[in-house]
RNA sequence: AGGGGAGUAGUUCAGCUGGUAGAACGCGGGCCUUUGGAGCCCGAUGUCGCAGGUUCGAGCCCUGCCUCCCCUGCCA
């Protein structure tokens, strides 16, 4: 647990509501909420603070948060995304228990309301086409104006609903509306559709209905049902709340209390699914969770955590005001976590070769390297130290400026655990880059300390180039340069914000031997670089694949990038 | 006279019954360090959307205004 998790629950307008409701025994003491997705996408990190918010007040309130999936749209839902959806809950913490429900479940339940609504003259069925409910609808400054079937007898509203149930019509054909106010400055009450024709399967009822139920119609019943207490969404359905509240008043059934909040938003990323889906399409990532994503499955592969997504959700709270958070927040957060226990492992990523020329030939020792400084109980290991070893590129600088003080010609540098080097020759190819650097060892410093207590600047990580496992690491950057990707110019588009090389693959690096065996999904600190996580995809066995999660804090970088 | 929301540091949020603004991240500086990691210390930034009013006193109350977001799917 993260110092963010362990400290005090921070609370929001939400959870004032509910605690509230709690003192005063509004439901008797009970608290049912629910995570309502619709299965037709992945869920992204967008959808984690609605996750957290409603399963964190059902742990916080000894209530009960409900899975339910929104499947009223067949011609757009698949179980390929429930069960995404199932796993990435489930991953991110969360558990529903029994509490698993569809709207789908509720199909036979709703046919039977949308009934009473006919029979209690409330409902109609339209034989308008979809153009001409539209042209009627009027606008958002003139009355809408009543369909010339609005005052059908309920016996023949019946008798259609049921012929439109059994398929003898053709989608569009008509659809049911409720009787409500065409002239309501809320376009939501003017006579909105409940149900309309659709020949197509879903995924859960097969063929068995040939009309389906709006969102409006299906999404509050389905909360009534299950006895939700508060009924958290997002901001845009504030103007649905009246209608939420008439179709369980006029049908008499519990009803829960609609509570909206702002969507959390994050810098250089877009969620929209329809955005999200374009950059699978056009192959503009790997998958859906490609690292770069931000999906659950994305930031999951990625090597981002649970702990550290939840840290994030309560840290960035819940508001009703526009917001758009930034992801140095959520690196901060993964950063947080990952330091306290993540392993520490040695890997060169830019190899530059070093021969110690005082180094008996053939020989290999081992020194011993800490696990994990922030926790003790992680131990040791053993890493083969050798005459032949891979240095970081960046940590050698033939020229160096003032601040640098890692390796140069004639200066002294400690490896990690090992010896203090000194740096007496450079070896340059006939382009004259630098290629090898012959260095000698002081045999008095093993395990990185000098007994006459002289002191070195600089640690370095390295390996032995005679044990080292040779593998692939792949950086990341923000898909999009930019902080908000859907700001484009004038005729522009939001793919002209894409940034060109947000996926960099280095190859060959050195891992320390150990390293070898690393599992997919396993997470490691590369120490002086960053955290890293196994990929899932692109490993085999022996040969891991890592993913940067995110670098770690540093100050030689960021002098690097003020400078430049 | 459409309806519904929202406006507090760069960002995300606190600020409960009015007593001259806080936290976190980010940013700047320093200390420390066998990760230039971690940790620690210090610091800067707000005309609390604007304008009036009530009050001894207003981010909080009142009035008017401004700006931004959402709503005219047989999507959710």
């Amino acid at each position: 647990m993260t110092n963010a998790e362990s400290a005090k629950p921070r609370t929001d307008f939400v959870r004032e509501i509910v605690a509230e409701d709690t003192r005063t025994g509004k439901w008797e003491g009970r608290v049912v909420t629910r995570f309502p997705p619709e299965p037709n996408g992945y869920l992204h990190i967008g959808h984690a603070s609605s996750i957290c918010l409603n399963f964190g007040i059902a742990a916080e309130f000894g209530g009960v948060c409900h899975l339910r999936f929104d499947d009223t749209n067949p011609v757009k839902e698949e179980d390929e995304y429930v069960q995404a959806i199932r796993e990435d809950v489930k991953w991110l913490g969360f558990d529903w228990g029994e509490n698993e429900f569809y709207a789908s479940d509720y199909f036979d339940q709703l046919y039977e309301w949308a009934k009473q609504l006919v029979r209690d003259g409330k409902a109609y069925v339209d034989d308008q086409s979809a153009d001409d409910i539209r042209r009627t609808r009027g606008t958002l400054k003139e009355p809408g104006t009543e369909s010339p079937w609005r005052n059908r007898a309920p016996e023949e509203n019946l008798d259609l609903l049921e012929r439109m149930k059994n398929g003898e019509f053709p989608d569009g054909s008509r659809v049911l509306r409720a009787k409500i106010d065409m002239a309501s400055p809320n376009l939501n009450m003017r006579d909105p559709v409940m149900y309309r024709i659709l020949h197509a399967n879903h995924h859960r009822t097969g063929d068995t209905w040939r009309i389906y139920p709006m969102y409006d119609f299906a999404h509050g019943q389905s909360d009534s049902i299950e006895r939700v207490t508060h009924s958290v969404c997002t901001l845009e359905f504030e103007d649905h709340r009246p209608l939420y509240e008439w179709f369980c008043d006029s049908l008499g059934i519990y009803r829960p209390q609609q509570i909206e909040f702002a969507r959390r938003n994050t810098t250089h990323t877009v969620t929209s699914k329809r955005k999200l889906l374009d950059l699978v399409r056009e192959n503009r990532v790997d998958g859906w969770d490609d690292p770069r994503m931000p999906t659950i499955g994305g930031l999951r592969r990625r090597g981002f955590t649970p702990e550290a997504i939840r840290a994030f959700c309560d840290r960035i709270g819940i508001a009703k005001r526009g917001n758009t958070v930034e992801f140095a927040l959520l690196e901060h957060c993964v950063r947080e976590h990952l330091n306290a226990v993540a392993p520490r492992r040695m890997a060169v990523l830019r190899p530059l070769k070093v021969t110690i020329s005082n180094w008996p030939k053939g020989r290999t020792v081992e020194v011993e390297g800490v696990n994990n400084p922030e926790d003790e109980s992680a131990g040791t290991r053993m890493i083969p130290f050798s005459g032949s070893l891979w240095i970081e590129r960046d940590d050698f600088m033939e020229d160096p400026p003032k601040k640098f003080f890692r390796l140069a010609p004639g200066r002294e540098a400690r490896l990690r655990y090992g010896y203090f080097i000194r740096c007496d020759e450079v070896v340059k190819n006939d382009a004259g880059e630098v290629v090898e650097l012959i260095c000698t060892y002081d045999p008095e410093t093993k395990g990185g300390s000098a007994p006459d207590g002289r002191k070195v600047k600089a640690t370095l990580h390295w390996v032995s180039a005679d044990h080292a496992v040779a593998t692939e690491v792949r950086h990341y950057e923000p898909l999009f340069a930019v902080e908000n990707p859907n700001k484009v110019a004038e005729g522009g588009d939001w793919r002209d914000n894409l940034a060109p090389d947000s996926l960099e693959v280095l190859s060959p690096c050195y891992a320390e031997p150990e390293l070898a065996t690393a599992m997919p999904g396993e997470r490691f600190q590369f120490e002086r670089l960053g955290y890293y996580c196994v990929d899932t995809r692109m490993s085999k066995p022996g040969a891991p694949v890592f993913n940067r999660t995110v670098t770690l804090r540093d100050e030689w970088a960021k002098q690097q990038r003020k400078n430049g």
